[in-house]
Parts: structure tokens; sequence; C-alpha cells
RNA sequence: GCGCCAGUAGCUCAGCCAGGAUAGAGCAUCGGAUUUCUAAUCCGACGGUCGGGGGUUCGAAUCCCUCCUGGCGCGCCA
């Protein structure tokens, strides 16, 4: 009572999880004595010291201009820990140490978790309130490299999380399908394009042409021209280039939908950047009547022939001096057609005006962390407020160097995917079970792998590609989540009732791997609200794992289907089964799949 | 040249946003655990000038400055 009415008195999302309220708890406390703790001054003690929450007072101390140890002590001897979750807290050496009350910890951890159970971790934060998300967005008639696979795992994962977090998603697959290489493409087509090959492997036919178109180009420039003229055509609606450019759509979509399914990862929406085309015009006449863009004489004429640029020709271009950017952002070409930025902006007016979002997230690479300043600087100066976050993430590269598709030099995802899945493979070879379950296991887990990798490491670090890396199959991976998670279906499914039906007595978890194991449960919604809030999906991989290896450890020390007595074993099993649905839980934020056994 | 990002154990990383108690994992190496709920597991050992220097602070891997190294970017590619 005393708990829960005083959590609702804060401005926190529902519900106020066992961890938050204890902090909220001990700046309460504090407060009684007149002293003012943050509650992020709270720490959150993982292991070593003899706490399990922790406040450093020496910033409280100086403000009130107060010796931090004597103060310490002083607050110990009088804070009234009766209807708190503490049973204790002593001073040392200027800080403030918080023991819980076991039995009242463990309760209200259980609590948390039968709210609801396959919901464990959400919240309330985001409710009502609408984000559009952009990810994966691979280019068509290019194969999906394992450079795209963190856009789109990342995104995905991202989505999942802000949903629990109560957002309103919106998925948005941007597929890369309209631009200028659409104009080399149709050039190409034209001079060398084989059906026979493009119908066998549809984005790997297409990128051998664009590479070879790239290296004529280089001894013939005329053909640069061509498909300038092309891509114009195609924007002009010219039913030659666009019969074939869908059929290049059609195919490379195809083979991505594979790609999807393989991985598990859904959109709510897959519109192309070619569904702007017909906003682009109204969008450049729109930006020059409001004085936000211009007409200007390009630095240097485009092309390189004779008399192809005409004089009167022009770019249009939104200066973004104001916003104290030095480069202009160019809005049309001096041939008159659209650029990747024309439709970006399109795209946002578009999502704004169809779902009012509270912001629009873009999981892309951070090479273009420069041109995210000037798009949102560009679509602040056209007045749209809606705020454009760039969650950026480094790179993927090859140890030998940066992958180019127009060099070849690529990785396929779907050749990591058939490795990974072969791995995975050799290790259910000796498994009893049926061959198709031992094919599902092997998907499971390969894929499982792959992201696993991506999610576990945080965003901003470039990525050196790396097989044995990317498809660990032991440690700190996703196997050994899953397995995790088996080994609490194996119990709960011997032990055949349904744990969640047994009543628990939270006051027999009393063995050290039993109170860790709480200890990390608890810590949970804390971390997908962190990883929600900091698009970082890498916080509940974190935290994932080390529910895991306490977990691992409990199994090992403490038996649970051979327990002292009944109620140790209807308490254990709860505790099972609280693990098992986090782990479930988290995977499930993740995009991972868990395995029925393995 | 200017800007953004990264640099933590042999290798790969977490911790940095909101500074706190002896800097944590995995892999690799070495040694142990299986008549007990699946060993894709567990326990232990080894291993670190937190890139260098300076500053702020009672206290710096964390904040500020500077230098070094690597990556990326800087008007008509996406």
């Amino acid at each position: 009572m005393n708990d829960s009415a005083a959590g609702l008195a804060d401005p926190l999302p529902v519900p106020v999880y066992t961890l938050t309220k204890a902090r909220s708890q001990i700046v309460r406390l504090v407060e009684t004595q007149g002293l003012k703790v943050r509650p992020d001054e709270v720490r959150d003690v993982e292991a070593e010291v003899h706490a399990d929450l922790a406040v450093p007072l020496f910033r409280a101390a100086k403000d009130a201009g107060a010796d931090p140890v004597a103060l310490a002590r002083e607050l110990a001897s009088k804070l009234d820990l009766s209807h708190t979750l503490f049973r204790q807290v002593e001073a040392a050496q200027g800080y403030l140490n918080f023991r819980f009350n076991p039995v009242r910890f463990a309760r209200s951890v259980v609590r948390d978790f039968q709210i609801e159970p396959e919901g464990y971790g959400k919240s309330t934060l985001g409710q009502g309130k609408t984000i559009v998300i952009d990810y994966s967005s691979p280019n068509i008639a290019k194969p999906f490299s394992v450079g795209h696979l963190r856009s789109t795992v990342i995104g995905h994962s991202l989505h999942r999380i802000l949903s629990w977090l109560g957002y309103f998603l919106v998925g948005d697959n941007h597929l890369g399908d309209w631009g200028t290489q659409f104009g080399k493409l149709l050039e190409a087509w034209e001079i060398w394009g084989r059906e026979e090959l493009f119908k066998e492997h549809p984005t790997r036919y297409l990128l051998d042409l664009y590479v070879r178109f790239h290296e004529e180009a280089k001894v013939n420039p005329a053909l640069d021209d061509r498909a300038r003229d092309w891509f114009r055509r195609l924007e002009n609606k010219d039913q030659a280039a666009t019969r074939v450019w869908r059929r290049f759509v059609e195919l490379s979509s195809a083979e991505f939908q594979r790609i999807y399914d393989l991985l598990g990862v859904e959109f709510d929406s897959t519109l192309g950047e070619s569904f702007y085309a017909d906003r682009l015009e109204p969008l450049v006449r729109h930006a020059l009547d409001r004085g936000v863009a211009k007409r200007e004489h390009p630095l240097e004429p485009a092309g390189n022939g004779e008399d192809d640029v005409a004089r009167d020709e022009r770019v249009v271009l939104i200066p973004l001096d104001s916003a104290g950017i030095d480069t202009p952002l160019i809005l049309q070409k001096s041939d008159g057609t659209s650029l990747y930025a024309t439709r970006e902006i399109a795209t946002a007016e578009y999502r704004i005006e169809n779902w009012n979002p509270e912001q629009i997230l873009y999981v892309v690479g951070n090479e273009q962390t420069f041109y995210f300043r000037q798009f949102n600087a560009a679509l602040r100066l056209l007045g749209r407020r809606t705020p454009c976050v760039h969650v950026s993430f480094g790179l993927v590269r090859l140890p030998e160097g940066r992958m180019s598709t127009r060099e070849g030099r690529v990785v396929f995802l779907e050749d990591v995917i058939i490795e990974a899945i072969r791995r995975a493979r050799r290790i259910v070879e000796d498994r009893d079970m049926p061959d198709d379950e031992k094919e599902e296991l092997a998907r499971i887990v390969g894929i499982g792998a792959i992201k696993y990798a991506d999610l576990s490491q945080s965003r901003v670090k470039e990525v050196v590609f790396d097989w044995d890396k990317m498809l660990a199959l032991d440690g700190d991976s996703a196997p050994y989540l899953q397995y995790a998670h088996t080994r609490c279906r194996s119990i709960l499914n011997k032990a055949g009732k349904p744990a969640l039906k047994s009543r628990p007595d939270p006051g027999l978890l009393i063995h050290p791997d039993e109170v860790e194991l709480l200890r990390q449960i608890a810590r949970f919604p804390e971390a997908v609200l962190a990883a929600g809030t900091n698009h970082e999906p890498h916080r509940i991989a974190g935290r994932l794992y080390k529910l895991s290896q306490s977990f691992s450890s409990f199994y090992n020390n403490v038996p649970v289907l051979k327990a002292d007595s009944q109620d140790l074993l209807r308490t254990r099993l709860y505790l099972v089964e609280m693990t098992g649905a986090t782990l479930r839980n988290g995977l499930w934020l993740l995009g991972i799949e868990v395995p029925d056994r393995m």
C-alpha cells in the first residue's frame, strides 16, 4: 500500500517496477533528512560490496557543507526503513549502503511479474504517441550485403522495444528504388542485358551490370550522359524506361523478401523512394516560393560533354548558413532531376502528414551524419518541426577494407545466413530429434547468432566483418541465451503442471544463486527502458546475458525438481518460470527466436 | 584543410550520456567438474600504463583542452 501509493506519486511510466520504486524510496528517505539526491545517483551495485543499492553522498554533502563520512553515518542512524523494500542501511566511507529486505524484495519482483508475465518489462511511457522508424531500406538492384544487416536488425529490434514502451510504431522499409543509378542500369541493360541471367540471379546480375557500367564509363564518358538521360526519362514517366525499371524492382523485392523471411523481420509499410516521385516537383516549387530555396548557377557544369549544360540550367538548393552549415542542400540537379535528399524531404513530409509522429527515427550508417544535419536544418526551414533522429551505426568493413558494391567487394548476407545455419547444423546433427526439427533448430540458432552478434555491441563502433565472430555459437552469444531458455522450459515441462499456477513463497529464496537470479530479473525492465530511450538494443542483450549467466550457475548448483520440500519446489519452479519468460521477452525484443529444445 | 566518430586484457567487446568503492565479460591458453533438472554448461587460473600529455574535482576509463592513430564525411552518389 505504502509502496505503490508512493510510487504512483512520481511521474514515472507505469508500472513502476521494483528497482525503480526502490530508487524513489531512497530519494525520499534521504529527503526526510533535508538532503537532495537524484534517482540516478542511486547506484545499482552489481556485485562486490555489501549492498544492493548505494548512494555516494559526496556531492550532497558538499552542497550542504558537511563532511560526507560523518553525514553518511548520521543518515544511516536516522533513516526509518519501515514500509520500504529495505531491511538495512549502513554508512561506509561516505556511502549509504542499502540492503533489501529479501522477502519484501522477492515479493515485489514476483508482483511485478504477475501483472503480465508475457509482458514483463512493458511500460506506458509512449502511450498515445507515434514513432515512425525507417530501417533496412536496401537499394533495389543490389544484393543484400552484410552492410545492410545492421540497419535491418537494429531497426527491427527498436521497433519492438519502443512498442513495448507503449508507442505506436510505423516501421517503414524505405526501398532505394529511385535515383541516378537506375539511369545507369537502364543504359547497361539496353546494351548488355540478358534476360536469362537476370532471371536466375536478379540482384547479383544487376550488380554485375552496374559494375560493368562503371568500368566502361571510365573510358567512355558518354555512357554517363546517356544514363542521366535515362533517369530523366524515368522521372518523366517514359513508358519503356518504367517498364524495365518495374521489373528490376519486382524481382529484387522478391529476393529481399526471401531474406526477410529467413530473418523473421517485418515492416508495417514498404513505400520505396519511387512512391514519392510525384511529390518532388511540388516540393521544389514550394521551397522556391517560400524563399527557402533558390536557383543558382552550378559551381561546375554537370557532365563533361560538349554543349550539354545550357547556360540557363541551374541547380535548386537550400542555403543552410542560418543553421551554421556552409554546405547547401541541393534539391534539384541542373538537368532537372531529383536527388536522394529531395526524396527524403518529400518522404518526411508524407510521414508527418500521414502519421503525425512524435519523431522519425532513421536507422542509417554514420557516414550520413553530416547529411542528416543538413536534412534536419532544411526540414526546419521548410516549417517542419518533427525531430528526425539519426540512429547511426558504424560501418561494416572487410579486413581488406571498405565494402564496395561498385567494385564488387562485398559479402552477401544470404551467404552469411547459409553459413550460419550450416555451422549450427553441425552441432544439431547428433541431437535425438526429427530431421525437420533439426533443420528448424539450426535456422533459429544460426539466425539468432547473426543477429545477436550485431545487437550485443553498441551501435557506434565500426565492425570488421569476421565469420567466426559473427557466427559464434558459444560464450556471449544468442545460442547461450537460447540454451538457458530451453533449460528453463525443460525443467517446467518435466514438472508437469503449469508453474504459473503454483504459489511461490518468496521467503524461501535464500540461496545466493536464487537471490542473484532474482536481482537479475528485477533489472530487466530498466534495461528495456534504457534500450528504448537511447535507441540501444545492446542494453537488453547485456542484461539477458548476465541473467543467463546467473541462471546457468543456479542450474548447476540448485536442484529444482529435487528440491527438499514441495513449497521450495513450487517456489523454485516459479523462479524458473520468471527467468524463462524474461529471456523469452528479451530475446523477442531483439528479434531473436527461441527454440523449444536444443 | 575543416568536421563527426572510435581507441579499455593477446583478440573481440561492455562500462562513458547523468564522474564514485579493488575497471567487467567472451574468445584464446592452462587446470578442474558429468551415477543429479540437456556439458551449446559450470568452477578456477592467467592476462589491463583504460592511446599519450595536461586540466577540473575530495575522487576521472567517464567531464574539458591538446596531441597521436584509425575510420567516415565535406553542392548536383545514395
